[in-house]
This record gives structure tokens, C-alpha cells and sequence, in this order.
DNA sequence: TACTTGTCAAGAGCACCGCTCTCGTTTGTA
DNA sequence: TACAAACGAGAGCGGTGCTCTTGACAAGTA
């Protein structure tokens, strides 16, 4: 991404007008959603044909790749931001800046909310460049938690024993995620990380209208539930 | 829908064939989703002219609209069919068999689950006739919680005051839904009901992809968990 | 029975879409 | 300077949702 400055004005050019119709396809995608987006409308508004857009993308669904990873890059930006300014020994906070700044940024951009936390749209495949910008958020959660742990905190659970194929897929995200964490750490964790969209996704996409009408304030109260579930209070 | 048999000749054979599309429409949508839904292939596979569907549904939203509603429809059946055969007074049994019959339709149909529990479709406002049968696995989950809080069951909470729009958000549920439930059973109701929808998206959505290998078993044991916190274990 | 009314399938057509191919032109480099 | 790569423009293919008109036919009415 941090590519050294384009020698050549070709090379210079060339990044500006990818960067230009991404910008505009973003601005599109906010407007009419992912299925709106039309690389013959950003070829119009940009003052070209539609077949020299493909010079720069080779497809729209390569465009709306570019736009998933912007997307995730973004939000998770937003996140750490919110969450580095709390104060390290307050986990509650921690985990409820993140959740806020999540949850904000997807009020405010619903579209590349639903372009990442929705349906997928391109058939089914999400590329590998995405997997890194999608793991910022996650990372996070786990950090939190783990310092939670080291301090002593540990989340409720339920008596039964944990399957072990269940057991190995935390082993393994254990490995190369969060060596500190347990099983029952990380099985909250994803939990808590599911329950953040679960939520933001409902509010988002109707499913709480006509039942709440104050989402934030019903976010945050929920979301001192999820701490407490988490053992972070 | 449960309307007396037609009397004419060419009602029966208008509801007929308005049938016959929407199956035809369900099986496309099963195979491409709901992008890959065109009006024109559902005409060709029909033997009709494109313009011949109009007569049946004035757009294709309006399709999708009865697709909807027809998957809200059936995965509420299933959810029903599935509790109603668990000891009533085993709670978290209960639970488990609203959300395994859910996630179990959702994997079965995913297209159709997207579709109601994804990203809406762009321009789309949900008409009234979804909400019915929207509501059923939500009152299931409330039925459910409603019967365990009498006989002494209550969830976990946190100790944080609940704000006022809050209260009276979950009031109006209450005077609608359940008379007996407390704010707090309410909320953790809504909580639950987001956090199976955000698990079983998680998985079909692919934000899953590398960390869950055996989504099923993950999934019945994170919902043990999700019955504990709601004091029904 | 004769006639009006309404429903229907069909076809042509509009404006749009993603995408491909070709054709000159421009640009960076060997 | 010569050449290959990159580029924008344009035409065109097959597809989409949707509209409008036309003619055939059935249903209800005088």
C-alpha cells in the first residue's frame, strides 16, 4: 500500500485515476448500494469511457474488492483510534470504544457496512487482501481480553465440556492469534465479536424497527452486558 | 393466503401459475441469490414472455417481497415444529432447538437467509406483510423466556441503571409481546436473538472462514453458553 | 344470443448494464 | 531513435428491468 512515490508521470497519473474512481465508486456505493454501483456511471462522472475504466480495474467486482478493503481498513482504523485513548486498566472501556466506534462508523457508511458485514455480494470468495484489514478489529478484541486475563478477570461459563474438535479450532486460533488466551477466553471472545455485528447488523438492517428507537443508548446498555458476560466489569 | 378456492376458471389458473413463478423464482434464487434473480429467466424457464410475469407480480421487487416473506414463513415453521417437541420444562433444551432448527434452515437455504437476514436489497423497504411472520422465532425465544422466569429462572445482568428511552423502548415490547417479562429479561432477549442471527451470519457470511472448522458443534456450544447467560441452564 | 368488458400472452422497444475487441495514439525505455 | 507497452475511444454482444401496443379469448350483461 505504502508504494514509494511513482516515478514516472505515467505511474503517477495512473494511481491518481485509480484513486479517482475509487472515490467516486465510493461515493455511488453511498448513495444507491453496492448493487447501484455501475462502472459505466463512474466512467460518465469521470469524464470517460466505460472500457477505459477496465484499464484500472479488471472487473466490478474487482472495484468493489478495492472498496471491501478500503472499507475494513477504515473501520478498523476508526477502531483502534477510539480504543487507544482509554485508559489501559479499564477493559469495559476499552471494549466499549471499540464497539461505539464500530457501530458509528457503520451509521454512518451503511452501505460499505452491508458491502462487509452482509451478504457477500461477488458470489462467495472474499480474496486474501482482505483478510488482514478484516483481522484488525478482531485483534483488538482479543488484546483486550488478554490483558483482562492477566489481571485476573475471566468470563462466566457453562459447566459442559467443550467438544474437542471445538477445543482444536481455539487451539488453533490460540496459536496464532492470542497465546495467553483459554479456550473459554477465546470461545467468548468470538462470541462477544459476533454479538458486536449480531447487533450494529440488526439496528442497521430493520430488524430491531418498530422496537427500539434509541439504538445507541440501547447499544451501550447492551454492550455493558456483553463486558460484564465477558468478565471485563 | 388461506383463501377460499377460486371460483373461476381463470382464478384458479392465475393462482396456479403465480405459484408456479415464485417456485421457479426460489429456485434461481437458491442457485445464483438474489442478484441472480432475473425476471426474464424465470419467463424462459416458464415458457412465457417477460412481459407475461408482470401480469403476476408488477415488479421484480415485488417478487423478491413474496420470496421473503415465504422464507420468513418457513424458517419460523421449522423453529416451531423443532421446540414444540422439547420437555417444556427444560429451558435451555428449548433454546438450543429454536436456534439449531434456525441455523439448520439457514445453511440449507443460505440464499434465502441472506435475504432476510442480510444486507436488504438496495431501495428496498420491507412492506407489512413481512412482519408477522418475521416475528415469529422472537416470540418463541420471549414464550420461552417467559415460561423459565416463572418458574425462577432470571439472567445474569449487570449492575449499570438502564436509561430512560431504554425503559421505555423495552416497555412498548413488553405491553406487545410479554406482560411478564422484566427490562431486564427484554433486554437480554433481544440480545440473545441478535447474537444467533450474528452467530449463524458469521459463519454463512465466511467471517468464520479459517478460525471455526465444525461450525455445528461450535455453535451448540456457544449456545450453551448463550442459554447460561440467559439463566436458563 | 349478441355485445361489452376485462384479462391475457406476445412482441417490439427503451435505457441501462458488464464486458470484449479493435484501432489509433501516447509514453517510457532499451 | 526505434519499439513495445500502456492508454482512451468507439463499436458491439448479450443480458437486464420495465413499458406500451396489439390481437385473441373468456366472463359477465343486455
Amino acid at each position: 500500500m505504502a508504494d514509494n512515490a511513482p516515478r514516472t508521470a505515467r505511474a503517477r497519473v495512473r494511481a491518481e485515476l485509480t484513486n479517482e474512481i475509487k472515490q467516486v465508486a465510493r461515493r455511488q456505493l453511498a448513495a444507491e448500494g453496492s448493487a447501484g454501483l455501475s462502472l459505466r456511471a463512474v466512467a460518465r462522472e469521470l469524464g470517460m469511457v466505460s472500457s477505459a475504466v477496465y484499464r484500472y480495474f479488471p472487473s466490478r467486482d474487482e472495484l468493489l474488492t478495492a472498496l471491501i478493503v478500503d472499507a475494513y481498513t477504515a473501520v478498523g482504523a476508526r477502531a483502534t483510534a477510539a480504543e487507544s485513548v482509554v485508559r489501559r486498566a479499564d477493559f469495559a472501556g476499552r471494549l466499549l470504544a471499540v464497539a461505539t466506534a464500530t457501530r458509528e462508523w457503520a451509521v454512518a457508511n451503511p452501505h460499505e457496512y452491508a458491502l462487509i458485514f452482509g451478504s457477500p455480494v461477488p458470489g462467495y470468495a472474499a480474496p486474501v487482501t482482505t483478510i488482514d484489514p478484516a483481522a484488525v478489529i478482531p485483534s483488538l478484541l482479543l488484546a483486550i481480553l488478554a490483558e483482562a486475563a492477566a489481571a485476573g478477570r475471566v468470563p462466566a461459563d457453562h459447566a459442559g465440556r467443550m467438544p474437542r474438535v471445538v477445543h482444536a479450532d481455539l487451539r488453533r486460533l490460540r496459536e496464532q492469534a492470542a497465546p495467553q488466551l483459554s479456550d473459554r477466553h477465546l470461545a467468548r471472545a468470538v462470541l462477544a465479536w459476533s454479538q458486536l455485528i449480531g447487533l450494529i447488523s440488526f439496528e442497521l438492517f430493520g430488524h430491531l424497527h418498530n422496537v427500539i428507537t434509541d439504538y445507541q443508548a440501547h447499544f451501550e446498555y447492551q454492550l455493558r452486558t456483553v463486558a460484564e458476560d465477558l468478565g471485563l466489569a
